[in-house]
DNA sequence: GATCTAACTAAAATCGTTTGTAATAATGAC
DNA sequence: GTCATTATTACAAACGATTTTAGTTAGATC
C-alpha cells in the first residue's frame, strides 16, 4: 500500500506538504503543488482512512439506522441517504438496528466508534427521552419519520394528521361516509396521528366517528417481517371487519400493504372494488401503481425526505449556523387513482 | 471518550494487558482479567475502530456492493447480508455502485481504504478480466449472482439456464407451446442463460423455438429506475408482442416486474389471465403474490443466497482452508400460483 | 547589499490501538 | 534454597495520517 510517506519521499517535500495538497487546504506553492498531484496520480496514493479519521475524529462517514431493509419504504430512504453520501463524497455505514431501543442504541454506538459523526436513524422503538438525549451528545443526528417538539431541528417528519385528514376527506367529497379504518399496531404516533385526522375531518363534516369501525391489527409478530406481513395484516384485519357483520362503503387502510392485503381479501371474497367497497391506502409505493384497480394513496415521500435528511445531518455538522431550529415537515398528497368509487348522493 | 490508556491506568496494568483482555487472546491471569474487566464496564470502554483497523489492516467490516437499494431484490441482498453481519459482530459499509464498471471498482476502491477485506459485490457492469483481477488481489471478495468459471470458489450463484428450462418445461406441461418470451436488455448473462433453458426445453419436447416470439425490452434506459422500469418495460414490450398478431397461449418474463407488467397489459386490453394468456415470471419478489391473480414463477433464493454469500466471504479470510474450490451453486424452483392455465390437450 | 517580512516547508507530536520483545513473577525440579 | 522454566505482564515501536511549531527561503524595501 502506498502511504503519503511514499509520496513525499518521492516528490521530494515533506508530509505536510502532501497532507496539504490532499486536501486541498493551507498554502502550497503552484509548482510544488503540481509535482505532488502528479506523484499521488503516478503512485496511485489513496489516504488511508482509518489513519484520517483516527487523527481527525472524523471519518466522512452517514450511518443510517433503519429497520429492515427488504422493505422497499426502507430500501427508499436508504437509497436516498446514499444518493446525498456519493455527492457529497461520504461513505455510508449501515447500523445494525435491531427490534428494540437497545438495538437501536447499540447501532448508534457501533456507528460512534467508526467515527460517524452524521446519523440518520429512523427509530420505531427509542423513547423520546432516549433521543433527546442522544441529539444533545451528537449534533449530526437527525431523525426520519418522527417527531419530536423539544428536538424539531433535527426531525424529518411527515404531517400523519394530515395524511389522515386529506384521505378521509377524499372519501367524504366521494359521498363516502360508512368509513371503516384498518390501522396497525405499532408503537410509534403514525397510527395514532393519521387516525385523528380521520376524526378531525369525520366531525368538521358532522359525522359522528363510530370507534367500532376501526381496526387494529392483532398481527404485532408480522410486523417484523416487514412488507411480507403487510398484505396479511390486511387481510386478516379485514377479515375481521366483515365479520362483523357492519355497513360500510369504504375503508381507510393504515398502508398500502394492509389496503393491498384488504383488497384482496374483498376480490377473493366476491366483493368489488371499488363498485362495492372503495379503498384508499398510504405511502404510495411501488405496489400501489401495479395491483389491479390501482390504488388511490397518500404519497410519503420517503426519499426525498431521505435525502434531505443527509443533507441537514450534514449542514448540522458543517455550517452549525441557520440550521438548528428549523423546522423540517413534509406533506402528504393526495395521489388519485382507480380505488375509490364515487357514490350516487343519497 | 475513555481510550485503552485511560482503563489501564484506573486498572494500574499496561495497554497491552487491557487489549489482550478486550480481544481475549493471549494469556491473561485470571485475577487480573477479572479486575481489567470490572473496569472496563465500569467505564463503559469500547475500542476505538479505527485505530484498531489502522493496526491490525481490517476492519470487522463487510462491504456492500450494489445498484440500487429501493429495489427489494436488492434490498433483500442487503439484508440478507446484513444479518449474518450482526450475527459475526461485523459492521456493514455500502459501497456506492455506480451505473458502470469505474463506479463498482471506484466502490470497491472505497472499501478498501476502510480496511474492508470482505466485500460482496452484485456486479452488472465489470468485465471478468477485471473481476478475475480483484479477486486475486482481495481473499474476501465474493461475487453473488454471477458466475465466471475460473473463479468459481468465489461465485455464489443461481442456475439461470435450469430456471429457464423448468418455467418452460411447466407450461410444455400444461399443454402451451406457442410460448412468447419477453426478455430484458441487460449486459450481463442472466438473460441468455434463461432463453438457453428455454430453447433446450423446447427443443427437447421437440418443439421448433421461434425467433420472432422473443422480444426484447427496449427501454434501456428505464432498468436503471429499478423495480419502479420492471413493469413498464414488461407493458411496453407486451405491447409489442401483441401489435404483432402472433399467436401464442403462454408468456415467459424475465422476471416478475415485466411479468406483472405484462399482465396488466393485457388485462387492461381485456385478455384474461390466465384464461386467455398465461404468465410465468422470475424471482418469486413480493409482488408476485399479491397481484391477482397470484404470479406463478420462479423462486430466486436472493436472501438465502445473500447469507450464503456473507458467510463465504468471512471463512474465506479466516479457515482460508477448504473454502476455496468448492462450488456455489443454488437451485431455482417453480412456485406455483394461479397465473397458468392448464390448456386442454389440442 | 543588508534587513525585515512574507511565504512557504520540515520535523515532531499526536490519535488509540496492536504486537514483538524484554522483564518480572511464579512454579517446579533438584 | 537455588536455578531453570514457564506463565504473566510491561515497554515501546509501529500503523498512516493531521497539525502545531519551528525553521528556511525568497522577495521587498531602503
Amino acid at each position: 500500500m502506498v502511504t503519503i510517506k511514499d509520496v513525499a519521499r518521492a516528490a521530494n517535500v515533506s508530509t505536510a506538504t502532501v497532507s496539504r495538497v490532499v486536501r486541498d487546504k493551507g498554502q502550497v506553492g503552484d509548482k510544488c503543488r503540481a509535482k505532488v498531484q502528479k506523484i499521488i496520480k503516478q503512485l496511485g496514493y489513496r489516504p488511508n482512512t482509518n489513519a484520517r479519521a483516527l487523527v481527525s475524529k472524523r471519518s466522512d462517514t452517514m450511518g443510517i439506522v433503519t429497520p429492515n431493509l427488504s422493505d422497499p419504504f426502507f430500501g427508499g430512504i436508504a437509497q436516498g441517504i446514499e444518493e446525498v453520501a456519493r455527492q457529497m463524497q461520504y461513505k455510508v455505514m449501515m447500523g445494525n438496528s435491531l427490534h428494540d431501543e437497545e438495538g437501536e442504541i447499540e447501532a448508534i454506538a457501533s456507528l460512534r466508534e467508526n467515527g460517524c459523526e452524521n446519523i440518520i436513524i429512523h427509530s420505531k422503538y427509542s423513547s423520546n427521552e432516549t433521543l433527546i438525549k442522544l441529539c444533545e451528545e451528537l449534533p449530526g443526528l437527525v431523525l426520519i419519520n418522527r417527531f419530536i417538539p423539544s428536538i424539531a431541528g433535527r426531525c424529518v417528519w411527515l404531517d400523519n394528521t394530515v395524511g389522515g385528514r386529506i384521505s378521509t376527506e377524499y372519501l367524504l367529497n366521494n359521498n363516502h361516509k360508512d368509513i371503516a379504518v384498518l390501522t396497525s399496531y405499532y408503537n410509534n404516533q403514525d397510527p395514532h396521528d393519521r387516525i385523528r385526522g380521520f376524526k378531525m375531518a369525520m366531525e368538521m363534516a358532522g359525522h359522528t366517528v363510530k370507534d367500532e369501525l376501526i381496526f387494529v391489527s392483532d398481527l404485532k409478530q408480522v410486523i417484523k417481517q416487514g412488507q411480507n406481513g403487510g398484505n396479511l395484516e390486511g387481510e386478516s384485519t379485514a377479515k375481521r371487519l366483515l365479520e362483523s357483520g357492519q355497513k360500510f362503503t369504504a375503508i381507510i387502510a393504515y398502508n398500502d400493504h394492509m389496503a393491498v392485503g384488504a383488497m384482496n381479501l374483498l376480490l377473493d371474497n366476491g366483493i368489488r372494488v371499488p363498485e362495492d367497497v372503495s379503498i384508499i391506502g398510504f405511502d404510495n409505493v411501488y405496489v400501489s401503481m401495479i395491483v389491479r384497480p390501482q390504488l388511490t394513496t397518500i404519497n410519503y415521500p420517503v426519499v426525498q425526505m431521505a435525502k434531505y435528511a443527509a443533507q441537514l445531518s450534514i449542514d448540522l455538522t458543517k455550517d452549525k449556523e441557520n440550521v438548528e431550529n428549523k423546522t423540517h415537515l413534509f406533506m402528504p398528497e393526495l395521489i388519485e387513482r382507480n380505488s375509490v368509487y364515487h357514490l350516487k348522493e343519497s
